[in-house]
DNA sequence: AATGAATGAGGATTCATTCAT
DNA sequence: CATGAATGAATCCTCATTCAT
C-alpha cells in the first residue's frame, strides 16, 4: 500500500512519467500475455506503447523495472478493486459476499493475474519481496473478513486456520485465472462461484448421502 | 503414460540416451529452480550434468527439449507415487489418506514442482498439450477415489462438483511447493495437512459455534 | 532494375541503409574473394565494413542477405556499364564494339564477377531466381544487339542461333574472369579480345589456308 | 596423369582403400550436387557412403580431402572418356567428331562435372594446383587435336589462337553443364552440338545475307 | 524530452575430428 | 577394421542498453 519501490526516471515531470508508464504497462501486459517476459523484447514493448525505445529508458532503467511496474500496477489495480470487500460487516453472508466479489474481480482482470502470477518468479531478489509484501496484504484483506466473523462470534477459528482460510480463498481466485484452460471449459464463473462457496462452506461432508450418513461424525 | 512426445537423440543406444538424460534433467531441475528456465544456458545445464555442450546436444535437438524432458519426468515421477492412491477401496477415510499421501508426495518432491509448475508455460505450443494431458491425469486420479466414494454410497455429488473437488485437492497439494515462502512460515507439513483435509471435509461451517450456530444452514 | 526482392533492415534511414551496405558490399565482395562465402564471418564482415556486428545485423537479416546484396549489387554494376551498349545501331562493326566494351567491363570488375560466379549458387532457393533473372537480362542484352543487325540485314540468324551466340558472348567475357589463373598468362586484355572477336566472326574456318582449301567444304 | 596428391588412410588393404573411396565419393557427389560442399556434413557422407564416421576417416584425414578426392575421380572419369579423341586423325571432321563426342560426355556427366566445377574452388592452396593441372590437361588434349589438323596443314594458326581455341571447346563444353537451367529449355543436345560446332567453324559471318554480304570482309 | 543508430556481450547450435571399445 | 559417443572451437544471431543529435 505504501511502501513502493521506487524506479528511477530521467524525466522530471511526474505526470508525464505516470503517463508514459501507463501506456507502457498497458502494451507490456499484453505483450508478456501472448510471450512471457523473456521472449518479450525491450523494442516490442515500446513499440506497444507508441515511443521509440530511447524514449522508454527514460522511463526507466532495466528492462526488470518494467516487470515490476507491471506487477506492481497489477497489484494496485486488484487492491483497489478489493478494499470495499473490507468494508462488510462481519457476518458469514457478508463473507460469501466477499468471496463472490473476489471472483469476479479475478475474472475481469484474468489476463492481468495469469501474466502477474507467471512472471513475478522473474523479478530480482531486489524487487520480488515488494511484490510477495503486496500479495500478503491481498491475503490479508481474507484474513480481516474472517476475523470479523469471529468477533462477532459467527465463527470459532484459531489464527493458523484463519491464515489458511484466507490462502485457500486466495488460491482458488485465482485458480480461475490460471487454470481456465481447464476450467472454463466445465465451469462458468457463476457456477463456479457458487460451487466454491459451496465446498468453501460446507466441505465434502456436505455431500453425504442425508439418510444414513447423519451420525458418522 | 503411453502417449509420448518424442525427442530426437543423434546416439543410438537406448540405455544411454536414458541414462545421459537423466543425468542432464537432474541438473537441469537444479538449475531451473535457482535462476529459471530462461536464465539457464545450455552450457550450464551441461556442465551441471557432467558432459560437454557438445555432448548435450546428442541427447536433445533444442534448448526447449530439456524443458520438457524436465517436465515430463517430474510428472512421470508424480504420477508413479500417486499410482497406488487409485487402488484406494473408496470410502472416506481412505480419501482422506490418498489426500494425506499425495500432500506428502508433493513436499517430497516440491523442487521438481515448483520447476515445472513455473517453466512449463515456457513450452511451445507444440509440447504443452502433452504436459497438459498429464496434468488432466493427475486430476483424473482424484476423480476416480471420489467417485468410487460415490460408488460405494459414501457421498452424492453431481459430475461437475467432482471435477471441481479433484480440481481443488490437486491445487492445494500444488500450493504447499509454490506457495512455501508464505506457508512454511505459518505451518509443518503435518499440521498443513491436517488443517487442509479438515477444511476439505468439514468446511467453514465445521468452525461455527456450538450451541448457537447449529440452527441456521 | 524493377523486381527487387526486399532485404529488410531495421534501421529505418534509407539513405544510411545504403550507405551501410555499401560499405558492407564494399567489404564482403573483398572477403569472398580471398575465403569464400562459407569461410567467411559475419564478424569479418562487419569488421571489415568498419562497424559492430550488432550494426550488420541491423541492415540485413541474416549472412545470406549480405551474398544476395552482394550479388544483386554486382549485377547492377555490371548492367549500368552495359546499358550503353544496347545503344549501338546495329552494324556487325558496332556488334563489334560491343563486345569488346563488354570484354573490358569484365576485366575491371573481374574480382566481382568471379565472386557472383562463384557463390551466387550459394543463394537460397528464394533468392536465386532474381539473380539469374539479372543474368537472363545481360544475355538478353546481347540478343538485342543481334537483333539490330538482323533487322539491318546484316545477318541471317534463326532465334535459337541468336540465343546462343548471345550465351557465348556472355560466358565468354565470363571466362576472362573465372579462368584467369590460366588466361592471363597466354595473353593480354586487348590479345583477348582481338583474337576472341576474330573466333567469334570468323570461327575456325577462317584459319584454313588461303591456296588449298578452298575446295574442301 | 601421374602426379596424384596422396591421400591418407589408415587401413592398409589398398583394394579396400580404393573400395570405400569410391562409395564414398559416390555418395559425397550426389550430396555435392544437391547441398554444396560447405553445406554437406560428413556424417552425411558417411551415410550415403554406407557406413559409420569412424570408418570414414579412416581413409581420409580431412573433410577437404573428400572434396579432393571427388574431384580428382571426376576428372578421371573424363579424362578417360576423353583419351580415345586424342586417336583422331587430324582433319577438320575428326575435329568436329572430337568436339562432338566431348559434349556428349559432358551431358552425360553433367551432375558430376558441375560438382567439380563450383566447389573446385573450395580446395585448399595445397589441393588445388593439382585439379588445375589436370583441367590443363583437358585443355592440351584439344589442343593436340588442333595442332594435328595443322601439321595436316588442314589449318594455319599460331600458338596462342590454338590455345585460346582450345579454352573456347573447352568452356563451351562445360557450359551445357552449368549452365543447363537456361540452356535445356532452349536447346536439345543435338541441337546445342550442331548449332555450337557450327558457331566454332563458321563464325557470325557465316550468317551473312549470301547475295551481297560477300565482299565486305 | 524524444529519437533511433550503434554497440558487443552473451547464448543456442553445429560439426569436424578423435579415440576407447 | 569398424563403430559411434564425446568433444569444444567456431559461428550465427539477438537484444538490453547507451548516447549523440
Amino acid at each position: 500500500m505504501n511502501s513502493k519501490r521506487k524506479v528511477h526516471a530521467t524525466v522530471k515531470d511526474q505526470q508525464l512519467v505516470q503517463k508514459r508508464r501507463d501506456e507502457m504497462i498497458r502494451g507490456a501486459v499484453h505483450l508478456f500475455k501472448q510471450k512471457g517476459f523473456h521472449r518479450t523484447t525491450t523494442r516490442e514493448i515500446a513499440k506497444a506503447a507508441g515511443f521509440s525505445i530511447g524514449t522508454l529508458y527514460e522511463y526507466i532503467r532495466t528492462k526488470e523495472d518494467i516487470l515490476y511496474l507491471v506487477c506492481d500496477s497489477i497489484y494496485d489495480q486488484v487492491s483497489d478493486r478489493l478494499q470495499q470487500i473490507t468494508l462488510s460487516e462481519g457476518t458469514l453472508e457478508s463473507l460469501k459476499l466477499g468471496i463472490a466479489y473476489y471472483f469476479n474481480v479475478m475474472d475481469e482482470l484474468q489476463d492481468e493475474v495469469l501474466v502477474m502470477y507467471q512472471e513475478a518468479k522473474s523479478l530480482s531478489k531486489d524487487a520480488l519481496p515488494y511484490v510477495l509484501r503486496k500479495e500478503m496484504d491481498m491475503v490479508g484483506m481474507f484474513e480481516i473478513l474472517i476475523r470479523r466473523c469471529i468477533e462477532n462470534g459467527e465463527l470459532e477459528m484459531r489464527d493458523k486456520e484463519v491464515r489458511l482460510l484466507a490462502h485457500n480463498i486466495f488460491v482458488e481466485g485465482q485458480m480461475w485465472g490460471f487454470r481456465r484452460w481447464s476450467l472454463k471449459k466445465a465451469f462458468s464463473l457463476e457456477e463456479y462461484i457458487e460451487m466454491q462457496t459451496n465446498f468453501l462452506f460446507s466441505g465434502i461432508n456436505g455431500f453425504k448421502p442425508k439418510n444414513k450418513g447423519d451420525t458418522n461424525e
